[in-house]
RNA sequence: GCGGACGUGGUGGAACGGUAGACACACAGGACUUAAAAUCCUGAGAUGGCAACGUCGUGUGGGUUCAAGUCCCACCGUCCGCACCA
């Protein structure tokens, strides 16, 4: 375990052993490697060649963020680009799906289903041919196709500008050395975030010229640009300058036209200029023969289906297209940790499925992490086998699957963890979705997204059977917030963890200091509990010192779940102390209070009904809290509840009377009761000294009684012209009339009125009077 | 650049459009104690006043309403997500 860490972390991993651990269970991933298999027979696992970023140190493909200057340096080697063949999930198959089915989901944060919608990212557009002038035309090429969401604004059209891998741009490349330079410039750039930010936008004249779809006697220039994606779309666009900036500001520098085709309603065609400032919004059409004076979406549709019906080599110019942004799901790992990939690459036969029955592959104890790059590669002898098809000598895929692909799918495993099936559909038909998934807000788009497209996968693959319109693996999902801590940094730039350091004062004036040498130390920002700014607290230190009711207590009590906590040492102190609280008022009660089973009795007194109220009050409070996962409410409510019991043990004495002893007993259960959730251990405890020997989890929240929840007289607040002025303790069924008049016979308010007469007095029963003058 | 969330005492935070600051932490005073700790009681948004009481207060400026922390508009600030997406 040691050895493979330290791999780990110079492969710049951080390991989470929980994770890794709960699905190395070999069980797990024989069931996960023959859902793989049946998605591959479904064409839902594929395998695809693309470039990837290569560390040429610890011999891994990089994610584009692990690139880390723009030059992709990394370990201290130049980035290679690689092509690599590597195995895939058909996400983009459930594009639609997955876009449409957030709108069900009604129980996710709203955040959540943006970031997914976004990230999804559905465009509608047109795919558009524009033929390229053959005089100037590079070898082989006959014609440019663009990917558009404005074909509104083809008039507005100034050049095309095409990636620098763009077959266009390599075929001109062969005969101009300049324009292959540029392109090779733009390659070596757009790897880092950093680099996005502050790139100039380039652009090299191919000297290609390409006819308009509307006109061909229209020509237009053709550049290389280096803002132009060959990911996405065709990797060529058209640039309309004054309905886009970017377009604008490349027209501006390279001096193309800038044509107004969309101006805002009530602009004058006559004056409407376009400057630094491009206008990017719907308005009406100028300067756009044929679509002049529409409104922009039906100059789309006006010029989508002139395009529909042009021909170009006897094929439509343009097609309606909805383009994505989401891609397909790359599954391949290169290192050791992780469900082997069941398959056989053979000379002869291909790609061939490890047979059901010869799962799972599992990972060789013996592997050996001394050297970079994949151990399952590097072993002498793993994978090197027969090919299940013919028999000839082969080799195992040594790839192995990401863990997001494990944590995909195990809620369906888990309704039935021992079925023979990877999925027991009956028992999954029951279940899911899960009612309530709690989860941080860093897997709003990943793994909750993977989770959603396996649930499909499942179904299509025949593992699952879900209705329809409902195959979604969680119903509701709640995003807690993160452990924060202070940070601290001594003079000379080391980090200090939390027991290293005593803090004094208070407020502004809080200052810190090194306990072992006494020396000042900086208090730095809250942030996220993390190893290397070492603003961490140990848990089992936690727990072994104050105990886990106490951890759970305070974590439950500081901030609303969603929202980050702070981990300070006075808080988890406070929670140390109230648990003692608790405590002693459990031995008074069990002290002073009835026994357990004595008769209730027939009528109860002003003190022992206060408390009867504040227990019953406190217990409905706590309920709708804790359902509403609202659980520092829920802890306020118990400390209220708390005081009240403080009060009627003070005034008990030691010797309370019948029905207050009666009373102190039914507090302390329900007091048991309600911190059982919570702090289940003291619950418990206190429990039992309360006379039982069962266990209060297993009892059922007791039932309150209604006319304990509603007081005879309330109290309403009393205003003039909407500024508090006094407050009223009147009949709770009092009429409106008497409310009214009540009111205007305060003191106060006839003060407030200065003996002017009301116009209007409003009286929101049991809540407010606002006397109006 | 685009999208979103948030902004309340010294602090964490409460508050179906209806008494802003519940509850807690920290703080101050008191009781108990030889003393301290622990515990219990009390106080506290700011400001003026001995007090009664008054004025101002939920980032800033407007608006809707009998009534706005809450709804609407603009701005400022903080945080988060996406980002040459055509």
């Amino acid at each position: 375990i040691a050895t493979m860490k330290r791999q780990l972390r110079s492969m710049g991993l951080s390991l989470d052993w929980k994770r890794e651990f709960a699905t190395c269970d070999v069980g797990y991933y024989r069931h996960q490697q023959q859902v793989f298999l049946d998605m591959l027979a479904k064409g839902l696992a594929y395998r695809k060649s693309s470039k990837v970023n290569w560390d040429p140190v610890d011999h891994t493909v990089l994610a584009n963020e692990q690139v880390i200057d723009g030059r992709g340096w990394r370990s201290g080697a130049l980035v290679e680009q690689r092509e690599l063949t590597q195995w895939f999930f058909a996400i983009t198959r459930y594009s639609d799906e997955l876009l449409d089915a957030l709108q069900t989901l009604d129980k996710w944060p709203e955040k959540v289903r943006l970031m997914q919608a976004n990230w999804i990212g559905r465009s509608e557009g047109m795919l558009v041919r524009w033929a390229v002038e053959q005089s100037t035309a590079p070898k082989g090429i006959l014609e440019v196709e663009v990917y558009t969401t404005r074909p509104d604004t083809l008039f507005g059209a100034s050049f095309l500008a095409v990636a620098a891998d763009h077959p266009l741009a390599k075929a001109a490349s062969a005969t101009n050395p300049e324009l292959a330079a540029f392109c090779d410039d733009c390659r070596r750039m757009g790897t880092s975030v950093t680099e996005l930010e502050t790139a100039e936008k380039k652009g090299f004249d191919t000297g290609v010229l390409v006819s308009h779809p509307f006109d061909e006697t229209w020509k237009i220039s053709v550049y290389v640009a280096n803002f132009v994606l060959m990911e996405y779309g065709t990797g060529a666009i058209f640039a309309c300058p004054s309905g886009d900036q970017r377009d604008l500001d490349f027209a501006r520098k390279y001096d193309l036209p800038v044509v107004p085709v969309v101006m805002p309603a009530g602009e004058d065609v006559a004056t409407f200029k376009i400057g630094k400032t491009a206008f990017d919004g719907d308005g009406v059409m100028i300067n756009s023969r044929f679509l002049d004076g529409m409104d922009t979406t039906a100059a789309f549709e006006a010029a989508a289906s002139r395009l529909e019906k042009l021909t170009l080599a006897k094929k439509p110019v343009g097609t309606r297209k909805v383009q994505f942004r989401l891609r397909d799901w790359g599954i391949s790992r290169q290192r050791y940790w992780g469900c082997p990939i069941p398959i056989v690459h053979c000379a002869d036969c291909g790609v061939v499925a490890v047979p059901s029955t010869d799962l799972p592959v599992k990972l060789p104890d013996d592997a050996t992490f001394d050297l970079p790059g994949n151990p399952l590669d590097r072993h002498p002898t793993w994978k090197h086998v027969d090919c299940p098809a013919c028999g000839k000598a082969a080799r195992r895929e040594t790839d192995t699957m990401d863990t997001f692909v494990d944590s995909s799918w195990y809620y369906a495993r888990f309704t039935a963890p021992d079925a023979e099936t990877p999925i027991d559909k009956d028992a999954a038909a029951y279940w899911l979705p899960v009612d309530q998934y709690i989860g941080g807000i860093e897997h709003a788009i990943l793994h909750l997204l993977y989770s959603r497209f396996f649930t499909r996968a499942l179904c299509d693959t025949g593992h699952l059977a879900l209705k329809q319109n409902s195959r979604e693996p969680f119903g509701a999902l709640f995003t807690q917030g993160m452990v924060t801590h202070e940070t601290y940094k001594s003079a000379d730039g080391q980090w200090l963890m939390p027991e290293e350091v005593r803090i004094s004062g208070e407020g502004t004036a809080r200052t810190a200091a090194d306990i072992k040498t006494g020396a000042p130390v900086e208090i730095g920002d809250i942030i996220k509990m993390s190893k290397s700014k070492k603003n961490l607290v140990d848990p089992d230190d936690i727990i072994a010192h104050h105990g886990a009711d106490c951890v759970r207590w305070f974590v439950l009590s500081d901030s609303p779940p969603e929202r980050d906590f702070i981990w300070t040492e006075g808080g988890v102190a406070g929670a140390g102390r109230f648990i003692q609280r608790i405590s002693r008022f459990v031995d008074q009660i069990a002290d002073a209070g009835a026994a357990r089973g004595t008769a209730k009795p027939e009528t109860f007194g002003a003190d022992a009904m206060s408390l009867r109220k504040a227990a019953h009050r406190a217990l409905n409070l706590v309920a709708s809290a804790i359902e509403g996962l609202r659980f520092n409410v829920a802890v306020a409510q118990v400390h209220e509840f708390a005081n009240s019991l403080q009060t009627a043990l003070t005034k008990a004495d030691g010797k309370p009377a019948r029905d207050l002893a009666w009373a102190l007993r039914e507090a302390g259960e329900f007091l048991a009761q309600m911190i059982s959730p919570m702090m289940p251990h003291l619950a418990e405890d206190g429990w039992q000294r309360l006379g039982y020997n069962t266990l209060v989890a297993n009892q059922p929240w007791p039932g309150v009684e209604a006319v304990l929840l509603v007081d005879d007289t309330i109290t309403v607040a009393v205003q003039v012209n909407g500024k508090r002025r006094d407050e009223l303790t009147i009949a709770r069924n009092a009429s409106h009339l008497e409310i009214e008049t009540a009111a205007l016979k305060l003191d106060s308010v006839v003060r407030a009125l200065e003996g002017r007469t009301p116009k209007k007095v409003i009286v929101v029963p049991q809540r407010i009077v606002n006397v109006v003058v």
